[in-house]
DNA sequence: GTTGAGCGTT
């Protein structure tokens, strides 16, 4: 923006952001060559944040920094100045003065990161063959893992399950948001019974209406991560002029709802997928309510996104898995609790299928962007998916049965997209994940 | 020796 001369000389502009305004908890954040702000860079280093903005020296006011795009606009043509800005959270968002307090923000982010995030896991239907080092070396895909329990009887003999524990919450996101094929078993990790807290659900999800038919998920998925780490797309086919996108930030969803955002040269609105959980005990949940004409986005999605309702189990089961996705976030510093949402997901038998492999069209290969924020760098599965099952070289893929991504195996026998399903998850009884481990024994 | 929904001190 605008013509500063010495604009180039440097790689980056930078400008100091607080999360209040003291500036002794300022970070140098990088501006883009335009001299805007990716929000996406914002929210790298303040997770949750949604805005920005500053205290004028004359006015005194505080004055918002405009936002447009995931891109956050300088105040003026001279530039972002030498203003300090401060971070804007969503109101939702209960970053009170108690939690930035006087000590180092990092330092808090950090134990705010862990009195938040990591909670045990509970393993379920773990091969029998499973030993703390093997679950151990699986989920160290996902993380650090601190802790691993595996349950035995008097007699010693294990018992199939058992409990595991990341280092990070990121790490125990990773985790929760997929499901795990071990040994050919479809493990379920969840968050256990017992650490089931009375927590808000804060969907991760938004309804995008007004999609055009040339907006493809990777569209909205390229689009989109420049707010936050997004960690499922869903676009029906055919065409349905609207689509579902998925963050790991529950926040970065809520602060996009409400707004319109130009894809592809189309506006395109954002509103709150707001899903309703059903409850475990009727898991046909298929049969009513979902569909773009029960979403509070249905609405203002308006012409083109009224909901046939003969075809809305896509829909439905992409809303189950991940409408209210475990929670979850980045290294974590909001106050959001993981527990039911995540369990709700996952004892619906959904374990949520964002790592969906194989042909889905929900997995993109790990969230793009930059930092590689949340994501481990060492390992990473790359653009595919989770690791190709092999007997030998794949940590935690030993054995030998049947049912590895690669070959579609789903549970029900139903394959992920390829077949007009639009890339969705199996069809079919809800509770059909778990009836079907048969490859052991 | 077997098994396959569940919820943790051993």
């Amino acid at each position: 923006m605008s013509n500063k001369s010495n604009y180039n000389e440097d790689l980056f502009e930078y400008i100091k952001v607080s999360e209040d305004e003291d500036d002794s908890n300022a970070v140098e954040i990088p501006c883009e060559h335009d001299g805007t702000m990716l929000l996406s860079t914002l929210v790298a280093q303040f997770p949750g944040a949604c805005g920005l903005k500053y205290r004028h020296p004359d006015s005194k006011a505080t004055r918002g920094i405009r936002l447009s795009d995931g891109k956050l606009h300088p105040p003026s043509d001279a530039g972002w100045g030498k203003h300090l800005y401060i971070c804007v959270f969503p109101k939702e968002n209960k970053r009170k003065m108690e939690d930035v307090s006087p000590e180092n923000s990092a330092a808090k982010t950090k134990r705010l990161e862990k009195k938040l995030t990591c909670s045990d896991l509970i393993c379920l239907g773990l091969p029998w063959k499973t030993t703390e080092e093997s679950i151990k070396q699986y989920f160290e895909q996902f993380g650090e893992v601190v802790m691993v329990q595996l349950k035995r009887d008097k007699n010693g003999s294990f018992k199939g399950f058992g409990f595991i524990r990341f280092a990070t919450y990121a790490s125990q996101m990773r985790a929760l948001a997929q499901r795990h094929n071990i040994d050919g078993r479809w493990v379920d990790v969840r968050i256990p019974n017992s650490k089931e807290g009375v927590v808000p659900q804060m969907p991760c999800k938004v309804f995008v209406g007004r999609c055009t038919e040339d907006m493809t998920a990777d569209d909205l998925r390229d689009y989109f991560s420049r707010f936050g780490e997004v960690t499922d797309v869903f676009v029906p086919r055919p065409f349905r002029a609207f689509g579902f996108v998925t963050f790991l930030d529950p926040e970065v969803a809520q602060s996009l709802c409400g707004e319109d955002h130009v894809i592809k040269g189309a506006s395109v609105s954002v509103s709150s997928a707001a899903p309703k959980i059903k409850s475990k005990s009727n898991p046909n949940w298929k049969d009513d309510s979902y569909g773009p004409s029960n979403w509070e986005g249905g609405r203002s999605g308006s012409s083109g996104s009224g909901g046939n309702g003969s075809n809305n189990n896509i829909d439905t089961l992409n809303m189950q898995n991940l409408g209210i996705n475990p929670n979850g976030g980045p290294p974590a510093n909001f106050n959001l609790p993981i527990s039911l949402v995540a369990a709700a997901l996952n004892q619906a038998g959904w374990g949520g299928f964002l790592g969906g492999p194989g042909n889905s069209n929900n997995w993109q290969g790990p969230p793009q962007g930059n930092s590689g924020k949340g994501w481990n760098n060492n390992q990473n599965w790359g653009q595919n998916g989770p690791p190709a099952w092999s007997q030998s070289s794949n940590p935690g893929w030993s054995g030998s049965k049947s049912g590895n991504w690669n070959q579609g195996n789903w549970p029900n026998g139903q394959n992920w997209g390829g077949n007009g399903g639009g890339g969705s998850a199996p069809s079919g009884s809800s509770s059909g994940w778990n009836n079907n481990n048969k490859p052991q024994t």
